[in-house]
DNA sequence: TAGCATCTACTACGACATGTAGTTTCGCGC
DNA sequence: GCGCGAAACTACATGTCGTAGTAGATGCTA
């Protein structure tokens, strides 16, 4: 758990968090300003530099992990988009007393569709499955 | 459903929510700028119109309501702890794609305490309960 | 009725975040 | 040795938020 915050980010911070998240696979070194530049920044006329200046905030922030290569850093997402959004969530409820927060699962849940509920459902379920499988087994991180 | 965004709240935003929040319900009409300040603005040391110009500020964003009250304005939260609550974390998961969602669940779901998801579950319970007895009767909102 | 209290409306300003980009510096390969 | 490319540093505009002062309206009171 990082100790800043870094949560909100800008609409060009979530645009690079997106392309090194989907590209994360293909290139688990991750990419190089250049690379970032060339695919989100060329589209949108921005200036390498621009693309620079935010990687290297972002990874000041602990958003991004960096690592050297040659003279060129690749940057790497610090958590998966998952984790980010699974932060937020907490830190969303967690500001809330136990009280308050049932009445704003109730209301989350009353304002989200069917299908949202079953993939909740089926979340919990997974969770269930693996939790009852490692009660004598799996000591998990 | 306001048309601006109005999430993330400041520090005094929120604290200026927390009261109008937990003052609701004895005082449905609202508070006014004294009152709020009297209430959260002294004990800080803050000047009274710095509490009128975030209550300004906040209802032009929605977050508040206003009713003129003799010559003075009585705010009340446009949506409570609950609405906006759930409006955020609907936010939150409503950036990602189905499958990145699931996985998202599942993350949040594992770093929950074992008191939390038993909320959300009871809060799914409840919403069932609720919606077979409302299958023939019924017609909410 | 004149003045004081009280409220709103308008303006301001510093700190911080973010988007955007230029300038400087430095090392590597030719 | 020189230039290319990358990093590092600096800069500036805009927007938000905390903070507050001042001007102007209006009602109450002596």
């Amino acid at each position: 758990m990082p100790s800043t915050p870094r949560n909100r980010l800008g609409d060009l911070e979530r645009a690079v968090m997106e392309e090194l998240w989907t590209t994360h696979e293909a290139h688990p070194d991750g990419l190089t300003v250049r690379e970032v530049h060339d695919r989100i920044g060329l589209e949108r006329g921005l200036a390498y530099t621009t693309l620079m200046t935010v990687l290297d905030r972002m990874s000041k922030k602990g958003l991004v992990d960096r690592e050297r290569d040659g003279r060129a850093w690749r940057y790497t997402p610090a958590s998966s988009r998952a984790e980010l959004t699974s932060e937020t969530l907490h830190h969303t409820l967690g500001e809330l007393a136990g009280d308050t927060r049932r009445t704003a699962l109730l209301h989350f849940l009353d304002e989200s569709t069917p299908e949202e509920i079953d993939e909740l459902r089926a979340a919990l379920a997974e969770l269930e499955a693996r939790n009852s499988a490692g009660t004598r087994a799996t000591t998990s991180t």
